[in-house]
DNA sequence: GTTTCGTTTGACAGCGCTGTCAGATTGCTG
DNA sequence: CAGCAATCTGACAGCGCTGTCAAACGAAAC
């Protein structure tokens, strides 16, 4: 009991000011435990008597301690870090939810976070993913849509064994954490609010096709159309890219049509931007005119002229949720519930008006 | 030269398919040198022939030997790990731009990029700081506007002996890290193309007291006024804070006004896009009747309508530059330029036009 | 009072790397 | 060719923590 320390720890008086920090062995020293008691507690391991634990964590509170992050990580292989690999898209606004969401999860639970932007396509993405996670040693990885929409990241992921949670509607194993919510229903709201605003040609714009929810969006608006009798048109939906120019293009097809739809949807909020602003250029009233709808609900859409009609999904509490299962499955406890789904709600706005 | 790895390294051949990662010894080993030496060669130390150096760096390669991190920390002292304390604002294209500077390079560095998001104003900010320096272990820090700007942010990293590199036009130590960009020769540049356009009455909205960018941008505007023979008029001039809402709301006030201005300087976009919206809601017309300029050419600038007279800071260059010699000074290489300056550039949109 | 078994605690050996310092080697000078 | 400094290389001791395993302890069972 009496020798720790005999290694001469704070033996190095330097000039510093800062008084060196508090190691697990000061910690054992001020409680009279060993170093493997003071570990126990700090980890809540189990078979430490009340009494004891109170002792130590006096001591740890006196000290101040704090443990080594990168002794634990040598010691126990346990890094506590999770990576966030994301798309470095230009929409950013969903990105600072899930970092903000993910965020706040990891800290409290004593996780770093460490970002690590894609730019896709990326020929080299399972290169760039494998050295992440080796170089950044990560215990597991945070994937937000559309990463986890990319067929090859979920199975490299899966290969190397590091486990991750994926925020995308995309199907997955029953085991695999899977956070989504219900895009299809969402749509199909968002179509039977225009239906019943008396529209009768609705257009459509798609998503990129490489993100799992431009599928769904597009099946909730023809079950939109099917649940309410109207014919579906092929001539008005136009494929986009989640993009502002997209959208704008996408939008200027539609309004050249013989017979152009009285009401436009489309599959984001930047499309819907750009949709508004082709309308404006060729002097169309929004909504007046042309009723438009968008999806995601960024800060962006009560900004513009008139405010957007939307769709508002949960991505903070959809983030945390991912780290949440993530931060559970690293520690061994099994996650309540893997594949979780979440409501999304639509906000109704300004761009959107009954067809007079 | 035999006995190495006498503790049995790589005698756990468990289950598990992935070959055991190389190790220091593997490499040395396999080289036929000392560990020390293999950590010269690959910490880049001086005082190694060649000769050896070569015949290191090919073990290196064949092993796929990649250093430990955790035990580098421990040995070293040094945890390659940067944080990045940041305002956790609603807007985020600037943070996005800062994130990839920063990023872009840390990675090829070797450093990590660790975030922390702060809600401000926070009495306790100090306290987080502290906490996130020690639990995170970072050397250093970016503080992008405004974090640089608060004084006591300053303060108790320099207190903690912590080096950072500060993103703001706050004036700084000569040794310190001091990234900003001239933000009063652009705000003058701006204010004078609206004088050269034949605005006599402009109006000018404020930013964020707390910013530093603020006042250079006020002060630009002054000096333009003045280089112009303009009287300053302080009725014309309202405080805003950088928030869409308060630029919506100086906007009306200075619409409000008997002889109001014909055209209006905001701060940042997002004042810029307040003041548009404001506008349209009054059904006036921009720029026909009011000319509106922004500060900061957000991804926001080009999505809105009209398409926003605004000036472009080179965020991600400044992020780059101040990971950068945050990086060579922690590096123990002096940084070539502590205090650096550079150019922004008005970008000339629609929203502004020629008095008629 | 003793045995038994589960609970609580501690000694100690690494984890993979770098810093220190001493020893080996090389290149010059006289 | 000795003598000496400059250059290279290696042995070894930690860094602060956790995993392993054995010892100590305590309560229940005999």
């Amino acid at each position: 009991m009496e020798s720790l320390r005999e290694s001469g720890h704070k033996m190095k008086q330097k000039s510093k000011p800062a008084r060196p920090k508090a190691t697990i062995f000061d910690v054992a020293e001020h409680a009279g435990v060993s170093i493997k008691t003071v570990s126990r507690v700090v980890n809540k391991e189990p078979n430490v008597r009340q009494q004891t634990r109170d002792k130590v964590l006096e001591s740890v509170g006196a000290l101040r301690y704090q443990p080594n992050a990168a002794a634990r990580e040598l010691s126990g292989k346990r890094s506590r870090i999770i990576g966030l690999i994301y798309e470095n898209a230009e929409e950013f606004s969903y990105l600072n939810d899930v970092f903000n969401g993910a965020l706040g999860i990891c800290e409290p639970a004593g996780f770093s976070l460490l970002l690590r932007p894609l730019t896709l396509p990326d020929p080299d993405i399972a290169d760039r993913i494998r050295q992440f996670a080796t170089n950044a040693r990560v215990e597991g990885v945070v994937l937000p849509a559309p990463m986890g929409d990319l067929p090859g990241v979920a199975a490299l992921l899966r290969e190397m064994r590091i486990p991750f949670a994926a925020i995308t509607p995309r199907e997955a194993d029953p085991d695999e954490i899977n956070i989504h919510c219900n895009d299809e229903a969402a749509s199909f709201s968002l179509t039977e609010l225009l239906i019943e605003q008396g529209h009768r040609a609705i257009g459509f714009i798609k998503g990129h096709p490489d993100h799992g929810a431009s599928a769904k969006r597009f099946a909730g608006y023809r079950r939109a159309l099917k649940t309410h009798w109207i014919a579906y048109a092929p001539r008005l939906v136009r494929q986009g890219y989640f993009d502002f120019d997209s959208g704008r293009a996408a939008t200027g097809r539609l309004l050249d049509l013989a017979e152009p739809p009285s009401a436009i949807l489309a599959s984001n909020d930047d499309m819907a931007a750009g949709a508004i602003f082709e309308a404006r250029e060729r002097g169309l009233a929004v909504p007046g005119e042309l009723s438009i709808a968008g999806f995601d609900d960024t800060r962006f859409s009560t900004r513009i002229w008139p405010p957007l009609t939307t769709v508002r999904q949960p991505i903070i509490q959809m983030a945390q949720t991912a780290a949440a299962l993530l931060i559970d499955k690293l520690n061994g406890r099994a996650p309540a519930a893997p594949r979780t789904t979440f409501e999304c709600e639509v906000v109704i706005r300004d761009s959107t008006a009954p067809l007079c």
